[in-house]
DNA sequence: CGATGGTTTCAGTGCCCGCCGAAACAGGCG
DNA sequence: CGCCTGTTTCGGCGGGCACTGAAACCATCG
């Protein structure tokens, strides 16, 4: 007998949060981005990820309003006793992309700043050069790539 | 009064272990990799790195045995009663940042085991879609970036 | 002005992981 | 075969963080 899609998906929102666990995103917040990049329809409410993901009301507040911050997840209000309703914004993501980027290229200043402190000592330098010329031509191709990024990927 | 120059080191050894803790790297190990960066002489052995970073000899340990691992520092071994010595392998340090290109370009496998997921149903399949448009486009542009590496810095 | 449904806050819990340091270990030396 | 030095192992400690759930909060509706 075969697994149903939807155990299937859940089953990839797991791995999906798995990997950006890694990354130094909560497992809660992992488990909504994958849920809510394809769930029908596409907004949901607090209460209903707290359902559906089997996480405490607290946990989803926390990191929806983390979520919210980082520009991932949209929040829309409406009036009367209607519960607010979350849904992604995937064309954010790109966001996350560039700062994984900027992390790998500013060590590059932190390399150039060693270089300085060696300076008039050209021998001590060299283990510490060959890791500053790395990141210096990181720090030259990496912008260039992200720039030239189709529309289609924004 | 000025400030020393090792005492500037010292402080900067501190801010780069600071950046490699946030990528996973354990404090202790980020500092070994600072200081045999720029130690002069450029082997020591794991009672001075002890002594020079105020750590204890089971940590020093711990994290030799994991930086060797990932190659980034190699131990000579001596024979007679002297103990081994450890130094800086500066040339696998483009192992760590392909690792870190690997990772971000690995996201992709996710995404399209989640677009096989919700084939057939394209309008479902959007949010994800322009997801997968991203990383897909970093998976075909980020490897090729990283073959013209120029042989200076590998 | 209660009552109601939804959301956020917050104190408490458990877990994981880096670190310590003493004890065990390895392997040359006398 | 002990001894000695350097290294690793391992139990334990402490800090930090994700998560929980109940209580507080907020805004609307009757």
């Amino acid at each position: 007998m075969s697994v149903g899609r939807e155990t299937r998906l859940s089953a990839w929102i797991e791995r999906f949060a798995a990997h950006f666990e890694r990354e130094g995103i909560p497992l809660i917040g992992g488990r909504i981005l994958g849920y809510l990049l394809v769930c029908q329809p596409t907004e949901r409410t607090a209460a209903e990820l707290s359902q559906e993901l089997e996480a405490s009301s607290g946990s989803i507040s926390t990191n929806l309003k983390f979520l919210v911050g980082e520009g991932l997840v949209t929040k829309r209000t409406r009036r009367g006793r209607q519960a607010a309703q979350y849904r992604i914004n995937e064309k954010r993501w790109g966001d996350l992309v560039a700062r994984k980027l900027d992390a790998l290229t500013s060590v590059r200043e932190l390399t150039e700043a060693g270089m300085r402190l060696m300076s008039g000592d050209p021998e001590r330098a060299m283990r510490l050069r060959a890791v500053d010329d790395l990141y210096t031509w990181l720090a030259t191709e990496l912008p260039a790539v992200w720039e030239r990024r189709p529309s289609s990927s924004r």
